[in-house]
DNA sequence: ACCCAGGCGGGCG
DNA sequence: CGCCCGCATGGG
């Protein structure tokens, strides 16, 4: 059973909350624009810019984009936000117990989104020992100091697209530090070299998880927390679970009395429990974890 | 003022 | 191998 249908103007889609999947830290809503008071979303897609307009409940909502493009929004809403995903499946498979099915509740129709491989790697190189407030400020910054103008078919500038690895190495980790990303420039700019010399991260795509994960951590900036991002959300690799200091945090106080654990110990633990799914389990303990 | 943030690389034992 | 430390910066 489908999670969405095509509408005059958009898509009508079942079990998507655009609040919780744009605010739980996420690439895409690292620099989309968005009013969610309004409904209102825009960025810019690997099909040119695209502005969404919500109405309806998490249940079910209508999603409305500007005439102009529709077919392409649409197809690059279903993609971005997993709408092929069944989520019945899903939500069966990772309700393991009370605080699964809690966090569920609460957070239902959450979705992990599908991002461009290198803006996924830049986000998360980014977010490492910072804060969501603070990495949204960073992104943005590139996207707005080093993204090139999105024009409509009428000439009209209507976003910045996000940087590219090899518009990257036009600059330097200087430029990087003026953006606020602080020790973390000098991995952006060994980054950026890497992956507009040395690794396509678009061939990565044929990779298994495991291979894809040990080619990651090769890159400057990316370890086994970071590269389980952008497995994740770069590459729609679910069985993923990135262990942050909240989801850390969470599955210690949750299942384990507050005892620390080792990283490879709690690895173990979501593949046994989570299995293919663990990359949506861990959003959800993730997002409730940290709003305990 | 002080503390922390979706960790990682490097150095040391 | 595992452990420990420093790290830029802005917001609470």
């Amino acid at each position: 059973m489908d999670y969405y249908t095509f509408s005059k103007y958009g898509l009508q889609v079942r079990e998507l909350d655009i609040r919780h999947t744009v605010e739980s830290a996420q690439p895409l809503t690292f620099y989309a624009d968005y009013d969610l008071g309004k409904g209102l979303l825009s960025y810019v897609g690997g099909n040119g810019q695209v502005n969404a307009n919500f109405t309806g409940t998490s249940k079910n909502c209508a999603v409305r984009f500007d005439s102009r493009g529709l077919s392409a929004a649409r197809k690059d809403f279903v993609e971005r936000f997993r709408l092929k995903d069944d989520m019945a499946d899903i939500y069966e498979n990772i309700a393991t117990d009370d605080f699964m099915r809690s966090a569920i509740k609460n957070y239902r129709g959450m979705r992990i989104t599908l991002n461009d491989p290198w803006e996924t790697t830049l986000c998360f190189i980014v977010s490492q020992y910072n804060n969501v407030k603070r990495i949204r400020l960073i992104i943005k910054r590139f996207v707005k100091e080093f993204g090139s103008d999105v024009v409509d078919s009428n000439g009209k500038v209507v976003g910045k697209s996000f940087p590219t690895s090899e518009r990257l190495t036009e600059f330097s980790e200087a430029d990087f530090r003026r953006c606020g990303a602080g020790f973390r420039a000098k991995y952006i700019a060994k980054a950026a070299e890497c992956c507009t010399n040395n690794i396509d991260l678009y061939k990565l795509r044929k990779n298994d998880y495991d291979g894809l994960k040990e080619n990651l951590m090769t890159i400057s900036g990316v370890g086994d927390k970071v590269a389980d991002c952008i497995a994740l959300m770069g590459y729609g690799k679910m069985e993923a679970f990135p262990i942050d200091v909240w989801v850390k945090r969470t599955l210690e106080k949750v299942y384990f009395k507050g005892k620390d654990k080792k990283i490879g110990y709690l690895h173990k633990f979501a593949e046994d429990r989570f299995g293919a799914y663990s990359g949506q389990a861990q959003q959800y303990i993730f997002w409730q974890g940290r709003n305990l």
